[in-house]
DNA sequence: CCTCCGGATGGGATCGATCCCAGAAAGAAG
DNA sequence: CTTCTTTCTGGGATCGATCCCATCCGGAGG
């Protein structure tokens, strides 16, 4: 059998309260019982229950974390950063995959509740708000990220879709491009919206008007760059600049770039969305609109720490009725050396 | 306060036994008291206090899973597979990223100990192998992924990286190349020794030896990719086909070959380690070495889930001083359009 | 009619830490 | 010397589920 606290407690020759204490770094305890107690305890191998600890005090060092998959570079980014903040802080993770399925995302919620995680940090599929509300009211933090629902109660850190989509954009046009193309994801998803608004709210600002022919919307995945870029490129041979706001299709459409022969940035300026170290590497090295996934899990755990915390305050939050703050990391536009002037023939 | 079991024996009329053997599906129950305990349960909205029954049975229903980061396309598909039939067994998992630090590794195992999980997965730095098996003497399930060292008492799945590369080196020799490019691995990883291992024994076979000049080995990091690429061009004008056995440092070659102008399969055969999605949509096609990332991850969780199903088992095995039994996951080699006969010239 | 058996149920103890309250020891103030 | 703080310590109750043991009941068997 492991060794228990009383174990501790009776080797040192003290009660089990005093030992808890000088474990715990209460202040209630003079010093050098603190050390002669720590001393036995890590003679012995001593290894604090968590489990019953938290049964008792309701702090269980667990925090979860939902999201869609870890295959797209933001997902996986964010779910090292928090793990790692996590960690740092004396907290684990409890990873949830939803694959973006409400009801999986519910049965997560609910699960996580049961193994009473301190609180939680989500990319919401938005169907499932009102439990996660409960939660909140339950007094389990819980912070949104990337995407959320209106009526969520709970603070959100969301990217800047709109904007790096504008600003990429805009640089573009800055360096006289007329005629962009865009491929980017559903306008079902948040960040397919807001990027397709930043693109076309830089057009506006310019006098221009979005193209119909110059748009490829679709799924994220590779397969759709690849044939969104062959279509692109056969419709509109008087296209100079592409944006690309879909970062899985990314991978399909580089490829395709290549064996088209289209030679960047001397007939085609390129613009990504989302870095990833290798776009970095790339011949030539491509200019990116960092979304900051990083920051993104980094502010979102800072939040999730500022709730668990104050007790008690996520809980105010709800019954005051308001909906959660919402925060915006910055994007970031990364030149590197796929944009240039268009040339003149 | 959350509806305890206590709430629902009352208001079902039954006393807490009975509403415990209700829902955690004991066969000492009558089937009507069953279904009225689960009836009244889920119309009060209880939920399990999984941190009561684990302080109680000793059985978390957590398993951890310990690996050195999610960048890695190995890594984060282990990540995933693991979580999912984690899930749907009804476990949870805690994720731990050590950076390949066997101090952070330590800190770890040590902490998910204290959160009494069931067992765990884990990619071993090897510096730590003492305690796990300490753990697993405890009852605590381990299984060794992608490396074990020799001393684990825990059962281990590997990937046939020596196979997988022989395999690829054979492919590339019955097409008719004679010198063959290999960027791989430091020697101090497994997966580094292995693969050097298979490209070497591949071509003994066919009565040749490794020319170190068409031998580049290094950090797995894309950097490195990049210059290892630049310098055997240099420094080899006649090789006609290239192995690339280090993951990170392919996201380095490809670009830099483009830049090059080299043109796949016509000027150079490749194959590359480990299968990701984008590879299929590149332009050629690449043929790769798949090592089965999903498989070791599902293999795992099976062997996991065994040894905290039948409790001991675990165990039994450390006392018997036996070194865990390794399982292997074929490599396969896929075939896609990068490789190629020499061309004459 | 009584005993025995097996299925079904209830009550108390238990897991291991933390919380709460009472109280001891030591020092300060009168 | 007494009284009152201040500081530290100990013991019991507690968190919520599960386990173990005792009991109860109806029916079978003697």
């Amino acid at each position: 059998m492991a060794i228990t606290l009383k174990d501790v407690a009776a080797a040192a020759g003290v009660s089990r309260s005093t030992a808890s204490r000088a474990l715990s770094g209460s202040p209630l305890i003079a010093s050098e019982t603190r050390v002669a107690v720590k001393e036995v305890a890590d003679r012995m191998g001593y290894r604090l229950n968590r489990v019953a600890g938290a049964l008792r005090s309701k702090q269980s060092h667990v925090v979860g974390l939902v999201l869609n998959n870890l295959i797209n570079a933001s997902f996986h980014t964010i779910a090292e950063v928090v793990q790692r903040r996590a960690a740092a802080e004396g907290y684990q993770v409890m990873l949830c995959i939803t694959d973006a399925d409400p009801r999986r995302e519910e049965s997560f919620l609910r699960t996580l509740a049961a193994h009473g995680v301190d609180g939680l940090i989500m990319v919401g599929t938005g169907r499932n708000t009102a439990m996660a509300n409960a939660l909140l009211a339950e007094g389990i933090g819980v912070v949104n990220v990337i995407r959320a629902a209106a009526e969520s109660a709970a603070p959100s850190v969301l990217a800047s879709d709109r904007e790096g989509a504008h600003a990429a954009t805009s640089h573009l046009l800055d360096l006289g491009h007329e005629r962009i193309g865009f491929i980017g994801g559903l306008m079902s998803a948040n960040s397919g919206l807001e990027r397709f608004a930043g693109y076309e709210q830089a057009l506006r600002e310019r006098g221009r008007q979005v193209e119909d022919s110059l748009v490829e919307r679709g799924p994220f995945d590779s397969a759709f760059g690849s044939e969104a870029t062959e279509r692109l490129l056969r419709r509109n041979p008087g296209m100079t600049a592409l944006f690309a706001a879909n970062h899985e299709a990314v991978f399909g459409m580089l490829p395709t770039l290549v064996g088209a022969g289209v030679v960047i940035p001397r007939q085609l300026s390129l613009i990504c969305y989302e870095d990833i170290p290798w776009l970095r590497w790339w011949q030539p090295p491509i200019t990116v609109v960092d979304n900051g996934a990083g920051e993104l899990g980094d502010l979102a755990m800072n939040l999730l720490l500022q709730q668990i915390e104050r007790t008690g305050r996520s809980a105010a939050l709800v019954q005051a009725g308001r909906t959660g703050r919402a925060y915006r990391v910055g994007a970031q536009l990364i030149q590197r050396s796929s944009c240039a002037r268009p040339s003149a023939g």
